[in-house]
DNA sequence: TAGTTGTCTGAGAGCGCTCCCAGATTTTTC
DNA sequence: GAAAAATCTGGGAGCGCTCTCAGACAACTA
């Protein structure tokens, strides 16, 4: 079928290549008869130029790169990815990209991804999801192909790269303060793996909203854990110890296992202990447990990170851009809030 | 840093640009010496070829698309779609491919993805998830452009198409005969949706398994659904009124929501209904509830899909190509089996 | 020695497009 | 009316690569 050339049109439309060309691309200095008579012929023959030598002159794939490194690895079950995916490929649509998705199994980054991300003139940019520690390789190797880049999630060290978060601090400080607002007084957090960013910073807005009030607390109301439902239960196992009246779980999946500790305890939640989450992403059990969790807008954060790429990408001089989201408190009822 | 072409590394190393091509595609007729001292300057530069000047001049872009219509609602929520993807790129990381993901919105398919997919010069071929028959239309498209496709999922009216599919009908026939071995006689089934394949296909192994019995079925032990827990919830209520001894559920999702509802019905599961679902994937729920269930190969049918498409793009006359992929029955506790 | 093979090398063309520029044509200005 | 400005058009160069082909050279055969 479509083995036609520019060259192709502008023959059958009595005219130029060039002003083919101009048609496609939808530029001035045209006449408007010229260009109807392009734009049948265009119709009818079904012609679309061809994006290797349009890329290979304008320098331009309009293709971005979404890097999920080995780190990630909770990609295929955790139910954010799809939902960041989403938000990912809804500005892709809208701004006329497309997206390449790169998911790095345990060795092959280095030789299979990392050549196939540097070659020149396959993307216009990347995201590289991350904020654990062992991605710092990852990102200074990226730094050097000079690819525009943007790390969704802080990075842990680098500090001249850009990258988008959402307010992890704010997002943990407000979900404490809440608790703090209920009349809970012995507050303890089970936290993310503390290689990460996220773990981190979601265990420093507790420290803080904990600092800021007049509540105690140390070393044995916090416990690490690893995001997934039975770490959270065997945190809340751990903490049980210490009798706390409420507990932060830096993710829902990690509330709804020490939510199912708590009643294998013989406990009530909320009234013996009252449970924030964080994520509010669409889980059944979620709504079930009535879970008041912090909100975080992963649609949004996709869509957000691509416009930010793309700022980037159309941005000639290297700009370092930080942007953080805000999150949005979703109060049910495991925090034992009565309202009024 | 690397804007740097063919032509440079060839003056670097005294050669020409031809021999720095040859040894970059790992050509023969290139003496030892001369090799050795190209690959030198190109670690040392870091150079890297460009991709679209390669893409223009040999026609391949090493990249496959990945399409997602819009009928593929699920995609967001179900499990199946990451599995799906870690397949695929499995597969692209070995062979060397990159993978262009391709969600459609509800009307963007038209304007936005199509003249994306079509363009010449861009991918080498697409997989196209599909089996529904909202999809007719845009497998009729994709065909017109001539690019190799490969439909993941059985279409439900294209013949000449080529198709990669788990054996639909006969995993369930083999789900239906367990129960029967397992004693039950009053076997009902919850179907997915019916305009699908997947739905319409696992509806004909219930049909064939109870027709080559002597046990009877009629309309009433058809329930269609919709693959959700909620839908398998309330076809279990329907399907309560003719007080079945077994329940083939076309989904795991859908057999977590008749549980549900047998219990809270003060049933017991397998006792009073043997269950089996279809799926096992990695939901906690199906193991905590010793769900037999039959295993399809996700991965391996993702990573399978790759291969098949590749080979399609190497293949200069088209063919039809059909690959039906085999499951496993994992025999757990709900269908009351008793081994031995 | 001359002829035949085989290995290695570099020049040249061309993939299909964009972009610059010069020339043709139309429109505006005084 | 001529001159100036604005609009339109097409040819040519060139993006960075691959691939063909002819020539240079080395290594065998007779």
């Amino acid at each position: 079928m479509s083995e036609l050339r520019l060259e192709d049109i502008a023959k059958r439309a009595g005219v130029s290549r060039s002003t083919v060309s101009r048609v496609v691309n939808n530029q001035p200095n045209v006449s408007e008869k010229a260009r109807q008579r392009v734009l049948d012929v265009i119709k009818i023959t079904g012609f679309s130029p061809n994006a290797a030598a349009r890329t290979l002159v304008s320098r331009r794939s309009n293709t971005i790169g979404l890097v999920l490194p080995h780190s990630v690895s909770t990609f295929f079950t955790d139910p954010y990815y799809p939902h960041l995916i989403k938000g990912i490929t809804q500005a892709c649509n809208q701004y006329d990209f497309t997206l390449a998705l790169f998911v790095a199994g345990s060795k092959e980054y280095q030789e299979k991804l990392l050549p196939r991300l540097s070659s020149k003139g396959f993307l216009d940019g990347v995201i590289l999801q991350s904020g654990h520690q062992a991605d710092q390789s990852i990102i200074l190797e990226l730094k050097k192909t000079n690819l525009p880049m943007l790390v969704a999630g802080r990075p842990l060290y680098n500090d001249e790269v850009c990258f988008i978060d959402i307010d992890n601090i704010a997002a943990s400080e407000k979900a404490v303060r809440h608790l703090i607002n209920c009349g809970r007084k012995k507050i303890a957090i089970i936290t993310g793996p503390l290689t990460s960013t996220v773990g981190l910073d979601r265990l420093a807005g507790y420290r803080n909203a904990m600092d800021s009030s007049s509540l105690k607390y140390n070393d044995n109301s916090i416990i690490e854990s690893d995001f997934t439902e039975q770490g959270g239960y065997n945190a809340m196992q751990k903490l049980i110890t210490i009798k706390p009246d409420a507990v932060f779980a830096a993710s829902d999946m990690m509330a709804i296992g020490a939510i199912r500790f708590i009643r294998d305890a013989g406990l009530d939640v909320p009234k013996d202990i009252a449970v924030v989450g964080f994520d509010d992403l669409p889980i059944p059990m979620v709504n079930e447990l009535q879970l008041t969790t912090i909100r975080q807008p992963v649609v949004q954060f996709g869509f957000k990170a691509v416009e930010t790429l793309i700022e980037l990408i159309e941005n000639d001089l290297p700009i370092i851009k930080r942007v953080l989201m805000d999150t949005e408190l979703i109060i049910r009822k495991s925090c034992g809030f009565e309202p009024g």
